[in-house]
DNA sequence: GCGACACCGCATGTCC
DNA sequence: GGACATGCGA
DNA sequence: GTCGC
């Protein structure tokens, strides 16, 4: 039993769970403790036969103890009992981009759809608007949606994004409308694979740099275009964003998409405690609103009594407690 | 034992 | 047409 | 479900 397989069933519990319509925050414990399981550098068989799991920050008591049950047995019993009360294509679903818990179910229990190949025909068909809250255009957001798993499905190595976004940026920085730019994400982070690649501008002018963005020869679908906001998927079958931000949020922002998610939770929620407030704008005192730090990312830290944090390291594995503490490697 | 668990913007659809 | 609600994702 | 108070 491998790392890899333990958090896969952790990972399946929560997406049911979520399907049923549980307690968010246990669906999200379940969904963290899948991702906690699979990038741990030791192996979890060991771990439990040294009885060590609760040791872990977001295992707890009942976690460890399922843990221990697929260890000894092979199978969690709680979750062959999760899988039978619901069809398995609704999971399949769940993973289009697009489609949530409450969209996956609400099809299924009013037309029965229970499989992506189903909710294609449907789709295409124009038998899914007059749903609640759905209509054309969500429609059509479905069938993107649908494309783009297939298209993407797996993460991009490093070894390729890398380029693909260095050649981007290069290309964008030429345009004499942008003047700040960098990239964002796990791209940032220097992750083994990515998701998406994330870039960020400052521009006074962003309709010129979104046109080029749009029309460079690699893009192979456009699935927005707007003057903040656009996204793209190149050859490689990556989702490519750009984003236009202000001059004064440059550094927030940066800081915000480049994460990890965890990582910004945990500052975000060490600057309550601090009286302050983070968010993609700037970090600000919570009472008065005053802007402390925005421009730049280093400021961003420095407002919360810390060192900048290499984005390498932002995976919430304990450098926000290192940083503060002034030992940083 | 009990309450909190980050914050928010965007897209879409609905209601008035 | 604009205020409001909901789902989604970061 | 997990954590901190």
């Amino acid at each position: 039993m491998t790392n890899a397989q333990v958090a896969r069933i952790f990972a399946e519990v929560a997406d049911i769970l979520e399907i049923l319509g549980e307690n968010p925050y246990r669906v999200q414990a379940y969904r963290r403790a899948a991702q906690i399981i699979e990038n741990l550098t030791e192996d979890i068989v060991d771990l439990a036969r040294r009885d060590e799991l609760e040791k872990i920050p977001g295992i707890g008591a009942s976690i460890a103890q399922k843990v221990k049950e697929i260890v000894a047995t092979g199978r969690l019993k709680q979750h062959e009992e999760l899988k039978a009360k619901i069809p398995p294509g609704l999971l399949e679903m769940l993973q289009i981009p697009g489609m949530g818990p409450k969209k996956v179910l609400l099809v299924y229990k009013r037309l029965g759809i229970d499989s992506v190949q189903k909710l294609e025909e449907a789709a295409k068909a124009g038998r899914l608007r007059g749903l609640p809250g759905m209509g054309a255009k969500t429609e059509q957001n479905i069938l993107r949606g649908i494309q783009l798993l297939r298209s993407t499905r797996g993460r991009l190595p490093l070894g390729i994004a890398l380029p693909a976004a260095n050649k981007i940026v290069a290309e964008l920085k030429e345009l004499p409308q942008v003047e700040r730019i960098t990239t964002a994400g796990s791209l940032r982070r220097m992750k083994e694979t990515i998701g998406d690649i994330d870039i960020l501008i400052t521009s006074p002018d962003p309709k010129p740099v979104m046109d080029r963005f749009v029309s460079m020869p690699m893009v192979k679908e456009v699935l927005a275009h707007g003057t903040t906001k656009s996204s793209v998927i190149i050859d490689a079958g990556t989702q490519v964003d750009l984003r236009v931000v202000p001059p004064e949020s440059f550094g927030a922002a940066q800081q915000y998409f480049t994460g990890s998610k965890d990582h910004n939770i945990r500052l975000r929620e060490l600057a309550i405690k601090k009286g302050l407030k983070i968010n993609e704008y700037g970090v600000f005192k919570a009472d008065t609103g005053e802007r402390l730090a925005g421009e730049h990312e280093e400021e961003m830290y420095a407002a919360l009594d810390m060192p900048w944090i290499p984005p390498e390291m932002r995976e919430n594995w304990g450098e926000i407690e290192a940083a503060l503490e002034g030992r940083l490697p």
